[in-house]
DNA sequence: GGCGGGCTACTCGGATAGTGTGTGTCCGAGTTATGGCGG
DNA sequence: CCGCCATAACTCGGACACACACTATCCGAGTAGCCCGCC
């Protein structure tokens, strides 16, 4: 198991649109080039981000992508989620009775684990970090 | 992202074995049939943990499976990494310069977060849960 | 009675294959701002 | 000077293709306990 590589592409395209002006539009291009990553699959990967209201899209000429709320609303895990889906990481029993699953339990505890951890943490926090170093290019 | 199908069958059989008898082996087709799993895959993920240590595997007649440690040695950590490898979730910039990657940073940490508690999980615990419900098949 | 060989019940490991998902490409359709052309 | 239309620059969504890991199966090889027969 691992996250996928359009997480990955995703993240670091939210912290990109965070740094820019907040009322700009990127074009999916200059995403694309930015992180040097294949236009027509970040596409998708933007399309799931909006579905979610992360991203907004506009079309036609000038049109692009922006934030779809402030950097400081945005979590990892909101990011992560709208990629990978929502559903746990850890199936463990078919059972249908209303028996507990034990070790479903305790997978499910250590998911929830991490994902309070990217839940905590937003877009503006990396922001600030970076700002700080003054470095943009090391996201 | 998901854990693997092999990972919920090394964890229940891990259960399993450690409710036994320690001195017992338990044959690979009971383990299988235990909870309804093909015996050949099954053997697959047992080879792995047999790798870690965790199980230890008699060959010949009345051969079979047992705990390679007591019940408390072995940690939720060890079988997953096990059987899913011991790679890092994310990886997230593919740059050689020392520059750290912060997006990776995060990542890394939120996957601690599930490792700890995972770490902090023993066989040993949820035998201890199931013996009070009494309910050997509710795992 | 004791010893050895064959038998049986296992695991081990490699070879093979199906299947699903992640990854990536391509293209037509729809949308919007801009600029030029005609009235 | 004003309004309309063509065009260019975009996104959107579906269809398609490919690679790779997960899942699963099968079989030969090796191993260890057991039993039976022979000396």
């Amino acid at each position: 198991m691992k996250f996928s590589k359009g997480t990955n592409y995703a993240l670091h395209t939210m912290i990109y649109l965070a740094s820019q002006n907040e009322k700009d539009t990127i074009s999916l291009q200059e995403l694309a080039e930015q992180r040097n990553v294949p236009p027509s699959y970040l596409s998708k990967m933007l399309t799931k981000l909006a579905k979610k209201g992360l991203v907004a899209s506009y079309s036609g000429a000038y049109g692009g992508f922006r934030l779809g709320k402030s950097a400081k609303e945005i979590s990892f895990l909101d990011i992560t989620k709208a990629i990978e889906g929502d559903l746990p990481l850890f199936q463990g029993c078919d059972k249908d009775n209303g028996v507990e699953c034990l070790v479903e339990n305790i997978m499910k505890n250590a998911e929830n684990e991490m994902d309070t951890y990217l839940a905590n943490t937003s877009l503006q926090d990396v922001l600030n970090k970076v700002e700080k170093h003054d470095l943009v290019d090391s996201i």
